[in-house]
DNA sequence: TCCACACGTTAGATAATCCTAACTTTCTAA
DNA sequence: TTAGAAAGTTAGGATTATCTAACGTGTGGA
């Protein structure tokens, strides 16, 4: 069982589950991943049923629930390139924190894993081979090119 | 009307429309979307229908279809922001073509343009104000990273 | 104890996107 | 000029993911 079996929507449960226990919550309920992903709880209930069927989570009616070792291993990978995305569109892009959110959970299931690896090799290069000096440099570049671009539209 | 109305599905029949003009077909048939995106006949079909009630292509049944104004203008962004990203992955992080092309399709929808821009202006920095000496070390130094951690797994 | 209320589930609807099967229109070549 | 092939449409159905409305569960406080 690898991510790319599981559909997009199904893997934001996952990542969702693996966050808020990497948050410390000790049970994680349905009523929680409902907030979490915004959306309603019929359609958690619906999703831990998915879920619990591929063995990627542990599931009981009224109960809470878990990921399994499957779950967890597939959840790892998708939650790192996400973060990795998004550091990378704030640290080196300079795209505001908020937006960069948004953007780097709509682009975890459009990249893979090799792709995010490449990306942090860069991110590493571009912070440790160049001196701060030069690092600044590029932010001020990129910023300078938007603020243009701005004025001819 | 902007891109942001328009679903991931419909958005990817605008950029094919707007390719296969690009790459100079005149007239431009059902047939030869469906060609484009891998779909059968009828789901080109619907698609165009939905398209053109957003007033974002002309088209009349047993006929040719074309951009509007307005689709154009959303094809154009869209078929932007989705180069940069091949040519940033391909470029910069020396992901295969083959994979750069699914991935930078799939992220077309997950990014806006100003990101897009970010993205061009920090490629056009590291081309422009590194030696190209420099570049070959950044490139090599991502494969060594990728290789390092195909051993580790 | 017991019941109110938060939590959860089921049933049924909707929307987007795709499909197959069967039909219609248009084009082309003998 | 006409019949068959190619192109396109319609009808109907599957899947994924969401919703609302209505019903079931379970537990803490009076």
């Amino acid at each position: 069982m690898d991510s790319s079996n599981v559909t997009p929507g199904l893997q934001e449960y996952l990542t969702s589950i693996y966050r808020l226990k990497k948050s410390g919550k000790k049970e994680i309920r349905i009523r929680d991943l409902a907030k979490e992903r915004n959306v309603r709880l019929p359609s958690v209930t619906g999703a831990m049923k998915k879920l619990a069927k591929m063995n990627l989570v542990r599931y009981n009616r009224y109960g809470s629930v878990d990921l399994t070792e499957d779950g967890e291993r597939i959840a790892e990978v998708l939650d790192r390139i996400e973060r990795d995305f998004y550091l990378f569109l704030v640290d080196f892009l300079g795209v505001p924190e908020e937006k960069a959110r948004e953007e780097a959970c709509r682009v975890e299931h459009g990249i893979n894993m090799d792709t995010a690896k490449r990306l942090v090799a860069l991110m590493d290069y571009l912070s440790k081979c160049l001196p701060e000096e030069e690092r600044r440099k590029i932010k001020e570049y990129i910023e300078r090119r938007i603020e243009e671009s701005q004025c001819n539209s």
